[in-house]
DNA sequence: AATGCGGGGGC
DNA sequence: GCCCCAGCATT
């Protein structure tokens, strides 16, 4: 059973793999910058980012010793911007600790600034053809609807689901198993309306087994989405005017400034928003505190700058 | 366990 | 208008 699955997952990704940039190499730091771009990030999104990025900062010595605002420059358009700055901070400890080198150890890629669980496994596998499991919202999905159940039967755990990841794993071959069950959630085994009929592994898979045995509606969606909207009517917070919003915009006018000007506080908050009034300014200096501490930008006497 | 963190695209 | 997206760090 095990092996159908894997014989069968791996010739549907030998034909229908995209030909994604990161995929054609193993240099340690390019994936590294990829995996990160990637957090919470869509593939679209990042490929042209990807390949800016990485001619402007080529190793991890040409990055460690850019100008940080420079990095937040290229950054634009990725948003969660602070994963810049930890991503840069990565490369000087590589550079301080390492000589240069990326770590393989998933342990010593954990220890890094900006580099959790999931992006520290898929450094070890995709750069250095680990046989390790991690979880990203794909592989979550398609592992839980395959090994488990339908999205709103059980909620299991990451440790439950990490459990079946590893089982499923190829033995050799990691790198190519890891990158078709993450292919196979991004193009078929979407979190709504999941293409099942053209699904490798449906006639292994417990959630699509489930649907079949109750007639629920499989004909026209193949699988009912998650029901878990009703309980709350999430933040309803208005995304425009929020408080994230206001930092983005913050950052995003720095990024225009020429290369080391200052901007005194006012002239900024006359920028961010058009009904700015002194009486705004604690607010403002309390977004722009924030925005220091993350290292997204330097307060002055004059006014603030992005880091250099 | 819950929050904050960007921003674009899909429906 | 709300959800989704190759998550992480902090509390």
């Amino acid at each position: 059973m095990i092996e159908q699955i894997r014989s069968d997952l791996l010739h549907w990704f030998h034909s229908y793999a995209r030909d994604l940039p990161w995929r054609r190499t193993r240099d340690p730091y390019a994936i590294m910058v990829a995996e990160v771009m990637l957090q919470q990030t869509q593939v679209d999104r990042v490929i042209p980012k990807y390949q800016a990025f990485l001619s402007a900062f080529p190793t991890v010595a040409a990055l460690a010793a850019a100008p940080t605002a420079e990095v937040i420059r290229l950054w634009a358009g990725l948003g969660y911007n602070r994963r810049a700055v930890n991503l840069q901070r990565a490369a000087q400890v590589i550079m301080e600790q390492y000589g240069g080198q990326v770590p393989s150890a998933v342990a010593d890629l954990r220890a890094l600034p900006g580099i959790g669980p999931y992006t520290a496994g898929a450094i070890a596998c995709f750069a250095f053809e680990q046989d390790v499991a991690f979880l990203d919202t794909n592989i979550r999905r398609v592992v839980r609807r395959l090994c488990v159940g339908p999205d709103d039967r059980s909620t299991p755990s990451d440790g439950e689901l990490l459990a079946h990841a590893t089982a499923l794993i190829p033995p050799g071959q990691g790198w190519t198993w890891n990158q078709a069950i993450m292919e196979l959630g991004a193009l078929i085994c979407t979190s709504t309306n999941p293409a099942c009929w053209r699904c490798p592994l449906r006639s292994y898979c417990r959630s699509y087994a489930t649907a079949v045995a109750d007639d629920t509606a499989l004909a026209a969606t193949m699988m009912s989405p998650p029901l878990k909207r009703v309980a709350e009517s999430r933040t309803a917070e208005p995304f425009v005017g929020s408080r994230r919003w206001y930092r983005g915009k913050i950052v995003a006018v720095l990024r225009e400034l020429p290369a080391g000007e200052v901007l005194p506080l006012p002239i900024l908050g006359e920028r961010i928003r058009a009904d700015f009034t002194p009486d705004h300014e604690p607010w403002l200096q309390g977004l722009v505190a924030d925005l220091a501490r993350d290292g997204l930008l330097v307060m002055t006497e004059e006014g603030v700058r992005l880091p250099q």
